[in-house]
RNA sequence: GCAGAGGUAUCGAAGUGGUCAUAACGGGGCUGACUCGAAAUCAGUUUGUGCUAACGCACACGAGGGUUCGAAUCCCUCCCUCUGCGCCA
């Protein structure tokens, strides 16, 4: 969400930011939103006045009730009643108006950074940087759910029986394969300087809205029957739902966190729910990081974030690369955005495992994240988030890339007091 | 889950239908005076949002509705906190 007020006195940059997200369909929402904002605002002074004269008269009429002149009073009473409808109608009017101008507001892009490559749609996306080496072995690597049940380490079918498509038992091996890498990107972190949080995984309805559109809601979230709560699709949720409405003091920031949750999707819609395996699924785990910081640093913060990301692969043998978010593919939201990719030896192409986005004051703009300067100004507050690691989908490109000739599976060094010291996992079959 | 008490600015807290609402009183913060400096003391200052060229005006007392000329105050619904009892990892 962008500030009306830079729409009204910079519309044709507005505009020029939609042509390049080649989202020209809003074009016409721009001027659309300037004159009904004008019109909120005359009518809003209208509705003011009426109200001030109201106030007015209000509190003469208790100046003649203590001094015992009722028939005077009941005259007074008459001029509000007078002006009652009026009033109700422009209170209406003003209702509306406002809700059409956030309405669109809400669909208009933010602005993108400068930065940003111009492109139709994912296609277009631009790889900036690799990170190793993408090698590719002389024997084959197998699809990830035929390693894991070379470990016994998943069972597909009780999952489909238990909850259906889309869910997963790890065991073994494989389980403590997972929770390994969640508490090693987790302590990898907190020496990053990061602060650790588990956050709530269940967030009211009221949260839900601030941090995401409605049709994001609907393709994302499941909501606990009878209750207003929802299961989080991400910790980025409660964790930016955790400054809601807040004016946090300047000297506080920047606040750097690695949250750790369960992720839950419906995935509603989405490609790939119905492949075999672990790639997308209903539940997952998480270690994200987000920061809130002032907005001049959001910049710089943005390339420490997804660096965070590239060098915690790295030190598990994992090669990846970094995909920048083009124009196009940018969600509205979003300032820049980067996604980091591992190597699949297996497909011969990298795939998502971890999504950097600087959403700038929009996310705050929606949900009132101040910071107090100290000037006592509140100002709005930069937000970003990240993706340290969510397995099981990292798994993936873990077991591919430290698989051996003979299925045994390397262990980094990184990860191995997290592995009970071992050095590499041997197959059961 | 039941019963009771409560939710007012940066914190504590008064206000229970109008002349006590930017909000008493107290603390904290900031500025200044005194001081070599500090403490103490004294004086001033200290909510946010929207609209306006400005003066100002409006809105917000947990949230949302209602009654009223007028609501922090009365009524309804919901949320949260504390205390006790119950239940429970």
């Amino acid at each position: 969400m962008i500030d009306i007020r830079f729409l009204r006195e910079n519309p044709e940059a507005v505009k020029e930011n939609i042509r390049k997200k080649f989202q020209d369909s809003k074009l016409p929402l721009v001027d659309e939103v300037i004159a009904l904002d004008e019109e909120l605002r005359q009518n809003k002074k209208r509705a003011d006045d009426l109200r001030a004269n109201r106030n007015k008269i209000s509190k003469s009429i208790g100046a003649l009730m203590g001094q015992k002149k009722f028939a005077e009073a009941e005259e007074a009473k008459k001029l509000v009643a007078e002006q009652a409808a009026e009033l109700a109608a422009c209170e209406a009017k003003e209702a509306e108006l406002n809700e059409r101008v956030t309405n669109i507001m809400m669909v208009i892009p933010n602005i993108i950074d400068p930065s940003v490559p111009v492109g139709k749609d994912d296609s277009e996306n631009v790889e900036v940087e690799r990170f190793g080496d993408p090698v590719t072995p002389d024997y084959d690597i197998p699809y990830h759910t035929d390693i894991m049940e070379k470990f016994a380490g998943i069972d597909l079918d009780a999952a489909r029986r238990v909850a259906g498509n889309g869910f997963y038992y790890l065991m073994g091996d494989i389980a403590r394969l997972h929770s390994a890498v969640l508490s090693y990107a987790r302590d990898f972190m907190i020496e990053r300087g990061f602060t650790y949080c588990i956050p709530p995984y269940m967030i009211r309805a009221g949260v839900v809205t601030g941090v995401m559109s409605f049709a994001e809601m609907d393709a994302m979230m499941y909501k606990i029957e009878g209750e207003d709560l929802y299961l989080i699709g991400t910790s980025e949720h409660s964790m930016i739902g955790k400054f809601i409405d807040q004016i946090i003091p300047e000297a506080e920031l920047p606040y750097a966190l690695t949250s750790y949750s369960p992720c839950f999707r419906k995935e509603k819609g989405a490609h790939g729910i119905e492949e075999r395996g672990v790639y997308r699924i209903h539940q997952f785990e998480k270690q994200e990081m987000i920061v809130v910081c002032k907005p001049e640093d959001s910049v710089v913060w943005f390339d420490k974030l997804w660096k965070n990301t590239v060098d915690m692969f790295r030190t598990l043998d994992i090669p990846v690369r970094t995909l920048e978010c083009c124009s196009g593919d940018l969600a509205d939201l979003k300032v820049k955005s980067v996604d980091v990719e591992a190597w699949s030896p297996r497909q011969q192409k990298y795939f998502e495992v971890g999504s950097c986005s600087n959403l700038g004051d929009a996310q705050a703009r929606r949900l009132k994240i101040r910071i107090k300067g100290d000037d006592g100004k509140p100002y709005l507050a930069h937000t970003l988030n990240n993706t340290v690691v969510a397995p099981p989908r990292m798994l993936i490109a873990f077991l591919e890339n430290n698989l051996n000739s003979d299925g045994s599976v390397n262990i980094p060094v990184a990860l191995r007091s997290y592995m009970g010291g071992v050095e590499k996992l041997v197959p059961k079959s």
